[in-house]
DNA sequence: TAAGAAATACTACAATTGTAGTAAATCGTC
DNA sequence: GACGATTTACTACAATTGTAGTATTTCTTA
């Protein structure tokens, strides 16, 4: 890998870059207007806040069309997202526990949900299991 | 209730509140004393945030001990712990599904705690039964 | 009760963040 | 190629946050 990506966004900076994630691609302009016109900043305010995104390296200028710039994120939501994650699991304690719990009493958790989590987590530990399997093949012959 | 409790806190404060919470109930001294040395602001550095937590209403003045203070926390770790997740859970969108790929991808869950929430949920489920049965009967009796 | 220790109250200041205005460059079009 | 529209570049400023110093008050104890 090239760079760490250890940037930290603030809560307006998250919500451009989610705009911009949407869009994949696009322009001061086009990013102003994707976000709820309930609380849109004015315009030179969202570039501003593009500019700083800019230089923490979290965006980059694409090409220009006209005369604006067409900006593209460099760093995937996913990995904010996980990033985020683990900030908070971090605060919590480092235990999975307290968030679980969490998930189950906010309900936004389906038995369902749990269900396939199970089995992912199955599939994960059968995985390894082969993989053992394979090393001690390997180690014995 | 009374207040809403809608404290916004920042890093450091949350550091500060840990030390707290974990205290019990302290003096600006014994915080600072109980942050770990490696990064042990100067003792006005923490006692400028413990009274900004005061204003942001996060602790109170207990009592006094000879000349000093004695501080409590006035909201439950837990409540501020919901809170962070409520805000993740809301930035990845509402929905508790990336939180818990996030969950099972990080390692830190294990099959037991799985079961364990499973049961939980169950007997969630179980108890919403009883009162909707039992709400039942009193609609018919 | 006077001195020294400890705590508080008050002040300061730089970095970051939210918010936007203004001037200058650039683009499309008549 | 001049002009209006659009963008960018640059600047500004208040609020919040991290960080701590100094002056004043208050305790404790010799």
């Amino acid at each position: 890998m090239t760079t760490p990506k250890n940037i930290q966004l603030t809560k307006f900076e998250l919500e451009i870059m989610d705009a911009l994630w949407g869009l994949g691609t696009a322009s001061v302009r086009e990013i102003q207007e994707h976000l709820p016109e309930s609380r849109r900043p004015a315009y030179t305010t969202v570039q501003t806040i593009v500019n700083r995104l800019e230089e923490k390296g979290a965006v980059r200028r694409a090409k220009k069309i006209g005369n604006a710039f067409v900006f593209e994120p460099t760093i995937t939501r996913k990995s904010v997202h996980r990033r985020l994650f683990d900030e908070l699991l971090d605060l919590l304690g480092g235990s999975a526990r307290p968030l679980m719990s969490h998930l189950v009493e906010s309900g936004k958790v389906t038995l369902e949900d749990v269900r396939e989590m199970e089995s992912t987590l199955n599939r994960i530990e059968a995985e390894k299991a082969v993989q053992t399997t394979t090393a001690d093949k390997q180690r014995k012959g």
